[in-house]
DNA sequence: AACCATATCACATAAAGATGTTATTTCCCA
DNA sequence: TGGGAAATAACATCTTTATGTGATATGGTT
């Protein structure tokens, strides 16, 4: 027997999985809240379930500011986000925080009862779309011998943007006229595709130039 | 339909996927090798299968380079790592030289062609096992958790400035008006003591925030 | 009830950035 | 030896940022 408690804020999904799951013999449902406020409110300290179904995007405290506290306070509990979000920056805010599973909300309850079975037996599931982008997660590291088809002189100015410098203190930091920085920069921005400077920090601290 | 080719040292695994896949309507099997040498001297160049099953433990070329050498050669291939090895290092080896799928050979066969299936759809599939050792990389990663200063909604505008979106697009992704954005990039300046863009995106980075 | 942090929005303005066009000089190499 | 990157620079123009000042609404704390 598997205990599960839920926290999702749509009454319609919320309750349609606990009646899916107590209409099972091998699970039983303990809470089914609609936030985290409301979980820790009620959760009983003594008698925590095995795996805990949470929202991502819930009223009150975010489930990925939940799941942090609730594997503090009951550490045995296996977390299995359930989601809308396919955005990567959710997904590996989640796996970081501690998750276990990651399911997309158009997942079949049958799915989701596979998915709490292999978690309780001590395996993770990954909706295949999750799992997708968590292996290019490990595809992007290895496209690293990309040799840089930026010149010293665009490399030394990139530097500078990293470094959080304007055009004007690159200038003078390199000695030429902030007319020739904005120069290279455009020759950067069309090499490396990009049209920011935001672009050309975060592909270079990615390792990407 | 699904194309299949399968390498696999060992006779009676490789012959029983074979059988398998051919009996069943949605998949054909290409060719099924003993070697990555054998399948690349066999391999017909104009007509690629869509999945490549491959093991890692093969004699001659290991599977880690037979994959990259495959995914250079054939780019449209997705390929499925089918495999004894739950060690981590090769995982995470096989992830990076770009594997769509992991497989441990236990798989019954009902979920290998569940998993073709959802490779073969743009998804990924890693079984339990292998799901559980990704996660925990992630979550090793989740070291010190120093309290950020900023609120939650601080940091969504955050991550919109670290994905190099304007003023206006992180007002539209998160439906506030423009003014709403200025006025919390202002708050975040002064809680972190910068004052531009670059300085924000070179903190969140390199993890300081 | 008064207070404070948070989140929301507006108006204003100066500074910085993005992008196009054009031009000169130097140095390599085919 | 002439063509082609690379580095330098100027001018123009439009967009985006940075920053101040101020306002309203909400929720929690004291």
């Amino acid at each position: 027997m598997i205990s599960v408690s839920i926290i999702e804020d749509d009454r319609v999904i919320r309750e349609g999985i606990e009646r899916y799951l107590e209409s099972q013999d091998e699970f039983i449902c303990l809470l089914a809240c609609e936030s985290v406020e409301e979980m820790l409110q009620k959760a009983d300290e003594s008698c925590p379930p095995d795996i805990m179904l949470m929202d991502i995007g819930l009223p009150g405290m975010s489930g990925i500011s939940g799941m942090k506290i609730i594997n503090e306070r009951f550490p045995d509990i296996s977390i299995i986000m359930f989601t809308v979000h396919e955005d990567s920056h959710k997904i590996f805010q989640s796996l970081c925080a501690g998750a276990s599973g990651y399911l997309l909300k158009n997942t079949p309850f049958s799915r989701i009862s596979e998915a709490i079975k292999i978690v309780h037996a001590g395996g993770s599931f990954m909706s295949p779309q999750i799992a997708r982008k968590v292996m290019e997660f490990f595809h992007e590291k290895q496209k690293l011998p990309e040799e840089s088809v930026l010149t010293d002189k665009e490399k030394e100015i990139v530097l500078g943007l990293v470094d959080g410098l304007s055009y004007k203190m690159i200038a003078d930091r390199s000695d030429i006229s902030i007319e020739t920085v904005r120069s290279h920069i455009k020759n950067i921005y069309k090499k490396l595709h990009v049209h920011s400077k935001a672009d050309v920090i975060r592909k270079s601290l990615s390792g990407e130039i």
